[in-house]
RNA sequence: GCUCUCAUAGUUCAAUGGAUAGAAUGCGAGCUUGCGGAGCUUGCGAUGUAGGUUCGAUUCCUACUGAGAGCACCA
């Protein structure tokens, strides 16, 4: 089975039909064959062609001829020796090369310490995750990045806040919950005195320029404590998602960094001085005007960014650099990536943008639910309680109920994040968007548990799996077949709805097969043929939902 | 005001310029003797408007209508 592709295109060519540039595709439709090419060319009468030497092949069933495509059928031997590929590669199966070599960072989640993990964060985080395996399912060497903003006004109102509640403040030995949950009351607490207490306002700025001096070692210490508590509490984060970072870049590394670059850059005429600020005139180039030093003589975000390019290619050496963030960002990257082409035409050149939507809701239900602004961790915990509601009559021994239930909610609300287009955004319904039913996380989740269900099963009626093929090769091997061709092209398109479309229909194929197929019988000759089918199916629903950051399960 | 996105069943989303526009949810009708019903089978239902390019447009171009985001010292 190698290479089907090669055969199909070497076979057309005898028959005489130019392939030059033309796709060889997958129908949408099956019925339309397992592979099918458009003749362009209507003066080439294709119905009159032999396609003899191709059905030859013994990979090939067919070859029909519909106006102007050619369908292509595969032949059961085919299938067999798919289901053998599937079987013998596991993990493996499924994987390109088309990025061999390549070094390839993603920059991605990027929360503020000192302020909560929210959702705009989980969404960044589960597309970043995503773009980043499938990255590498394609072969490249991909490194994973999260920059932070540890300076600013946020972090004077959280150790205002700290200062303020230091009644409150957990000791050094109580757990790391307790300090984090901490950490968000005295933030909250900051942030709203600085927006309704004048008094408060004025302590708070006065504060952040102590910060930022490192003038008082009592709020040196506040601080480090806070980051310290903030960044091990997103760790915890991380490890949920299934998300390791290989770099960790701060703005307070950044900025002088960048300052360093602008003041270059500023003698050079890339920058000018405008009502005694610095900033990069983008209208000639069609974009808009932004400041990068402002009158105090700060840097601003744009700046850092500048800083954070240069430390990122030093640290990572990359031949591409993808930076996820909200769409809202697009415009302001725009920019940035302009005047970076006069500070560093390489790194310019090799960074690239994603802009993700952003989540929006039906209603106030959400927000109502728990009082406050939606956490990414409160949204954790909601959808978790909802499936522990499912799972906790179940025979399952705690350990088990405790996994479960973090990868269900996990897999739920990544489903509902990856299964539209990533620059879209996503209207957000509780209820619906998180529905354990049909489209959604928990359904791939629990085709997949099933099938392992099946193959322990087979395993205690002394079954073993034989891809020799006794049955007739149905829809089921046809989707399976696809599945190499589906991740490449999300890699190309950086589109992981394109696997989560492909997943659902798959498990929609299993779940048909598997209502309509006896797996396990008695004395039939199908059975072992048909337990390395549930096996392949079980591998390749395992592989696509890794593409997607999502775990499978083998109970829940 | 300028710039950038987007517009598909009642609702939430898919669809590499190609075949009868796919799912899910919703509403209707079914599925017990066999491996997990978070399931299966089946019916209803959609490309904002007006032009253009093309043999062919949900997809590309223009205008309009509607929604969202951005546009100087926040990130």
């Amino acid at each position: 089975m190698k290479d089907i592709k090669e055969i199909i295109k070497k076979g057309l060519e005898k028959a005489g039909v130019d392939t030059e540039g033309t796709l060889l595709s997958h129908p949408k439709d099956l019925k339309n064959g397992d592979f099918s090419f458009f003749v362009k060319d209507k003066a080439i009468d294709i119905s009159a062609l032999s396609f003899a030497d191709l059905e030859k092949n013994k990979y090939i069933k067919s070859v029909a001829v519909v106006g102007q495509f050619i369908n292509i059928y595969l032949s059961d031997t085919f299938f067999s020796e798919l289901v053998e590929d599937i079987l013998k590669s596991g993990a493996d199966f499924g994987k390109n090369s088309t990025r061999d070599g390549e070094r390839i960072l993603f920059e991605y989640t990027n929360p503020n310490p000192f302020k909560e993990f929210h959702i705009g964060h989980l969404m960044s985080n589960t597309i970043g995750e995503s773009f980043a395996r499938i990255t590498e399912w394609s072969g490249a060497t991909v490194k994973r990045a999260n920059y932070q903003g540890d300076v600013g006004l946020q972090v004077a109102k959280a150790i205002w806040g700290m200062m303020e509640l230091s009644s409150e403040m957990p000791h050094t030995q109580e757990d790391l919950t307790k300090k984090s949950a901490f950490l968000g009351r005295a933030y909250v607490h900051g942030s709203s005195s600085y927006t309704d207490d004048e008094s408060a306002k004025k302590e708070i700025d006065a504060l952040n320029k102590t910060i930022y001096e490192k003038s008082d070692p009592k709020v040196v210490e506040l601080y480090n404590w806070g980051r310290k508590v903030s960044l091990d509490h997103f760790e915890d984060i991380y490890a949920k998602l299934g998300t390791k970072f290989d770099y960790y870049f701060f703005e307070s590394e950044t900025a002088p960094r960048g300052l360093f670059i602008v003041e270059e850059f500023l003698a050079k005429n890339v920058f000018e001085k405008s009502d005694g600020a610095v900033v990069f005139k983008g209208e000639q180039y069609g974009l808009h005007t932004r400041v990068f030093v402002n009158s105090q003589g700060l840097p601003t975000y744009e700046t850092k960014e500048l800083g954070l390019s240069k430390m990122k290619f030093e640290k990572a050496d990359f031949d591409l650099s993808v930076v996820v963030t909200a769409n809202e960002q697009n415009e302001y990257y725009k920019v940035v990536l302009k005047a970076l082409e006069f500070v560093d035409a390489e790194i310019a050149n090799k960074t690239r943008h994603i802009g993700h939507g952003m989540l929006r809701f039906t209603s106030g239900k959400m927000s109502s639910r728990t009082g406050n602004i939606i956490t990414g961790e409160s949204l954790m915990v909601d959808v978790e309680k909802l499936v522990y509601e499912k799972i906790k009559d179940r025979e399952l021994s705690d350990t088990e109920k405790k996994n479960i239930m973090s990868q269900v909610a996990v897999g739920a609300i990544k489903y509902s994040i990856l299964r539209q287009s990533s620059g879209k955004d996503i209207i957000f319904d509780f209820e619906k968007s998180l529905s354990f039913e049909g489209d959604s996380g928990p359904y791939l989740q629990y085709a997949h548990a099933r099938a392992c269900s099946i193959l322990r099963k087979a395993k205690e009626a002394g079954v073993s799996a034989d891809f020799k093929n006794v049955d007739t090769a149905g829809e089921l091997e046809k989707m399976l077949a696809k599945f190499a061709d589906i991740t490449e092209r999300a890699e190309k398109e950086f589109a992981p709805q394109l696997i989560v479309t492909y997943l659902t229909e798959l498990a929609g194929s299993f779940n048909s097969y598997y209502a309509n197929t006896p797996i396990i019988a008695e004395a039939g000759d199908s059975s072992p043929y048909r337990v390395a089918l549930t096996q392949a199916f079980k591998t390749v629903m395992q592989n696509g939902l890794w593409l997607l950051g999502i775990e499978a399960p083998e109970k829940m």
